[in-house]
Parts: C-alpha cells; structure tokens; sequence
DNA sequence: GGCGCCGTATGACATCTGTCATCCGGCAGT
DNA sequence: ACTGCCGGATGACAGATGTCATACGGCGCC
C-alpha cells in the first residue's frame, strides 16, 4: 500500500495520550492524524480526519470509549475501531464487540501489540487476548436488569436509600427490592459487595 | 554537560511505561536506562543502573510508589525523584513529598511536562502543580488515626463489621466505634461515603 | 502528677438495610 | 388466552449498622 495508515487517538489523559502517540510516530507506516481527550469528541474528528483507525480508551469524560465506538461504527462504519483499556473486565470486552470494536487491547499487554493491532485491524482481522475472551464467554451475560444496573450505580458513592430513591424517583421500597435482587443475582451480602464485583465484571 | 541524564521508569502498565519510554527517548539529553512494573524492584533497579531521575508511578503491584520513592530517597538520596500519578489527591502530593520526592506530576497534564520535570530536579528544582499545592494545604493532614484508617481501608470491600473484627483482631464493637468516629470526621452519613471520600482525599 | 489522646471494649438504643410475600399493570412469546 | 418477566409498590420482620455513654490501661507532655 501506498500512504500511511490514519489513526486517532482518544484518551483523557494527556501524558498517556501524547506518549502513546510518541510510540506510534516511530512505526514508518502510522501516522496519528488527530487526538481528542473526550469521548463525545470522536465521531467529529474521526469523520474530519478521514481516519483508517480510531484508538479509543474506555473511561473518558463526555462518553464512554465504548458508546464513542458505536457511534463511530454506525456513522463511519469503514473505519476500524481499537478500544485500549486499563482494565481488563470482561464485560467490558463483550460490550465492546458489540459495539462493533475490531480488537480489545488493555494497557498492560506490551507496547508492540498496539502497532501490531492497528495494522491487523486494516487488514480486517480481529485481536483479542485469548484469554479475556475465554473469561468472557465462561462468566455470561450480566445478569442484572437495567433498573438494577442503574440502581447499583447511583448507589455506587455511598448514597442511602432515601437519596437514591428521590435521586430514581423510585420508593424506597423499591430501591431495596432492586438491591436485594441484584445482591442475589451477584452472590454477595450487601450493596457495597455487590457493587465491586458489578464493577469488576464490567457490569456496572 | 557532558553526559545524558540516566532515568529509571517504573510503571505498572507496560504499554505506558513503553509510551512513556518512547516519549523520554525522543529527547537528545534524557535516556531511559531501566524499565520496572513493581514497586518493589525500583530500588535494586536505581542502584544497578546508577539512574540520575527515578520516575515512580504511584499505583503499582509490589510496594507504591510513594512507599518506594521513600526506600530510594534513605538508601540512595542522590537520586531525584519525580512522582507521576493518574489521580490528582491532594493526600497523594502530601505523602509524596513527605517521602521525598521532588515533583509530582498528573498524568493529565502534557507531557511536554514530563521531560522538563526531569531536567528540573536534576538542576535541584522542585516540580509542583501550584493548584494541587493548594489544595493540599488548604485539606490539612489526614484527621484519622492509624487504626481507623487501617479499619476504614479494610472495609473498603464491603466486608462487614464481623468480618473486620475476625480479620483485624477486634471486637465487633471496636469495629464500629472506629468506623463511627471515622465517619464523624470525614462528615459523611456512612462508612461508603467514608470509603469513598478518604479515597479522594488520599487518606487511605 | 494531671491532662489528653489513642487503642480497646461493653451495652443500649435508634435507624438503616436486606429479605420475603404479595400485589398491580404492561408487554412479549407461544 | 395464558405464562412469564419487568418495572413498580407495600408491609412486616430480622439482622446489620451507626451513635452514645462509659470504662480502662498506656503513652506523651507540661
């Protein structure tokens, strides 16, 4: 082929994205053409850019690397999405396939995996670590329902039930009913549990 | 000067550490001479290589990188010691300095700021963001005792209070008063939100 | 020596949280 | 039309959590 390979990079911290950018100006073949710190700035530059990749970390104010991926996917579905992450939760990967990513990095592979990711995608195959995908499949779906999940997640800070309940618009009944429900489905004994391993699962 | 100035990086996540090394390696004065994941290897690792700059990440396996910033400041103090962190806590810059260190850099700040952090401290500068100085005197020290916050830090799972006495020795009662007055000093309505706030504070 | 703080403990009390049974309306499958 | 699930709600109950008063030994300070 003949030109450079166009690559965004999305991340919120600017140390690491301007690093990371460092490390993909040595590859002769990449070039990285646009970076952006939020998540609801990456369809924009994408689509202004004409980028052949975007590099999307998960956690990103504005929006997620992951709903930035889904937009992405369905306004410019021609260009190949790489979400990088810190952690290596396997909700995270199943949400990120199914918003159409092309691979599932996290941080803690080696460095030449991400250049080596950037042009296997082009090439339109697909990189996932094996061994996330395998935790993936083997733990399923998340259980929880949406309420639940939203629940959890206002809980998340330490708010009591009478808050979440005005904050949800729920009574407080129900905001216990929901809790005890996503306790169950979780295995654990209380909300703060139940809150962790949401969270480490990728569910929350 | 004649010679280029020897840095030691040490960081949790390869694919940084390796960014990071790519950005320091674009600089004709700086060179990266060792690469360590744990916080437990910085030590051996400084004193190997014979490194002008250690670059300690705060958040690693092994030891922290305040804890080892300590270690290498008693055992090596000619070594300058620049602290690089993802979170902004006033409690972080506090303990940090506390150990040692001579800058103290955000991860979210450029990273043009990287490499003149480094020549800084080696010219016998310190390196702090005035905004973070300010909050951190502006917080104070940390109101908690050793015990609370070692209580606190364990229940920061979602453990409960028999749990906690059986892990830490106490009575359940015990437990309970310490996270009582814990709570009291942090103005917060329970033991999450105490979690959680002493967490930003970087009081943990 | 007295004062204050820390670590530890107990008991009593009020409130919060988690569980369970039960109910309703809506909506998707079959 | 029947069944099942979801969102939403109530009431009752048990157990966990947070508060408070009180106590004791140790340590540091003046």
């Amino acid at each position: 082929m003949s030109s450079t390979i166009k690559v965004l990079l999305a991340e919120d911290q600017s140390m690491v994205r301007e690093a990371l950018a460092a490390l993909l100006g040595l590859e002769d073949d990449i070039e990285v053409v646009a970076q952006v710190a939020r998540g609801d700035e990456v369809l924009a530059a994408a689509r202004e850019h004409g980028v052949d990749v975007a590099l999307l970390d998960i956690e990103m104010p504005g929006c997620t690397g992951i709903e930035a991926a889904a937009e992405v996917h369905r306004e410019l579905p021609a260009v190949k999405l790489v979400v990088l992450t810190t952690f290596g939760r396997p909700g995270y990967l199943r949400s990120a396939m199914e918003a159409g990513a092309d691979a599932f990095l996290v941080k803690d592979a080696p460095a030449a995996q991400l250049a080596e990711a950037v042009r296997k995608v082009l090439a339109g195959e697909r990189v996932i670590d094996p061994t996330l995908a395998a935790a993936a499949l083997a733990e399923g779906a998340n259980p929880l329902t949406d309420r639940e999940r939203e629940v959890l997640r206002t809980a998340a800070d330490g708010s009591t039930n009478a808050e979440l309940a005005r904050t949800l618009h729920l009574s407080q009944g129900t905001v216990r009913n929901y809790l005890s429900t996503a306790i169950q489905k979780l295995a654990v004994r209380n909300r703060a549990e139940a809150v962790r391993t949401a969270r480490e699962k990728g569910w929350l």
